[in-house]
DNA sequence: TGTACATCAGTGAACGCGCGTTCACTGATGTAC
DNA sequence: TGTACATCAGTGAACGCGCGTTCACTGATGTAC
């Protein structure tokens, strides 16, 4: 790669980390494309040869989401799986919360945003409900909601906190009056 | 009340509604102090004779949310009077919940909602596990949990669908694998 | 290798829009006598 | 009851700030010969 593409390669990656800083401080909607520049170290003009608005920018870093690395096909792993995503890309997914949960209700790009998330859970359960084995309701609803927990529970909590997969595990197999393995 | 003052709380009332109504719709973050005067056929100096600007005017409707009917004491019971609560005051509901998103993380006010939200919850898992019932987890973070749940479906889902309290409570009552009731 | 020109990443002042908020004004209602 | 003045809800043009976005410019890197 030549010193020019790495110069730009560089200005881009310092943009994508220090957005990903400001939307883990101070949230997404708060972050202007101003401060992203500034704290990147570069001017203005240059975010707009990289991205073409803030909004383009979250789309790349929704492209770094690692795909939840194959669990072991049990509700534990894959809550477990999508947890470990969401608390690896805090900033991330933070900022993709904020972003769909401020859309219009019936745009439904908040429902659309965790469905993705809770895809393979929502597999899961569909393979569940088609062996015959009880389900609380509709794999997606069921799914939806549990990503709503995580999703919700990883805006909230500073990192370190790390009750959560065991938590919302043990909620989820056994509910709140089951036993808690 | 005299007619000056009909007039004044009849134009604070149109506000109040029209807001709701713009909440529901395009939600918080993209309605504006104009669209709301504009909505009730007021200029927008009647809005700030009224309110001293939409954060407050936000105050005021959470002052709206009726207190959870006092339930049966019981888990479904809380769960379907948090939810009640949420569908009763949709656009409120989902006005708190964009905001409190949108803030900072490190802020708590996302916390601080949801447990407002879910402390009738809360106490009632308090008392189970004061009487060593076995709980998945922490009260609070349980409760917060549940409160996820209900608050993003509540924005997820349009009003006419009513699965969720029964999903919500089967779920958090016996889990995935438990029985449906 | 050297020179002359082309390309392109980065710069940041400047522009313009959207929106929050103000405030001088209007006219209807209330009050004093 | 009538008159003269005070009060106050409501109005909306206007102001100003914050911010997104542009674009003429700089200087370093790349390329042609």
């Amino acid at each position: 790669m030549s010193t020019r593409d790495e110069l730009a390669s560089r200005t881009r990656a310092d943009l994508l980390t220090a957005a990903k800083r400001l939307f883990g401080e101070r949230g997404y909607l708060d972050t202007k494309v101003t401060d992203i520049a500034a704290a990147a170290g570069r001017a203005v003009g240059s975010f707009y040869s990289h991205f073409r608005d803030k909004e383009q920018l979250l789309t790349v870093l929704r492209g770094e989401l690692a795909e939840p690395p194959a669990p072991d096909d049990s509700i534990r792993g894959h809550v477990t799986a999508c947890w470990t995503t969401l608390r690896t890309h805090r900033p991330t997914a933070i900022a993709l919360l904020q972003s769909a949960t401020a859309a219009a209700p019936a745009s439904g790009r908040l429902r659309d945003e965790l469905a993705t998330w809770t895809a393979p859970l929502r597999k899961h359960l569909e393979d569940r409900r088609d062996r015959g084995e009880p389900l609380p309701g509709d794999p997606e609803l069921v799914a939806t909601a549990v990503g709503f927990m995580l999703a919700g529970l990883n805006h909230t909590l500073p990192t370190g906190d790390d009750r959560v997969p065991d938590v919302v595990t043990n909620l989820v197999l056994h509910g709140l009056t089951g036993s808690e393995q």
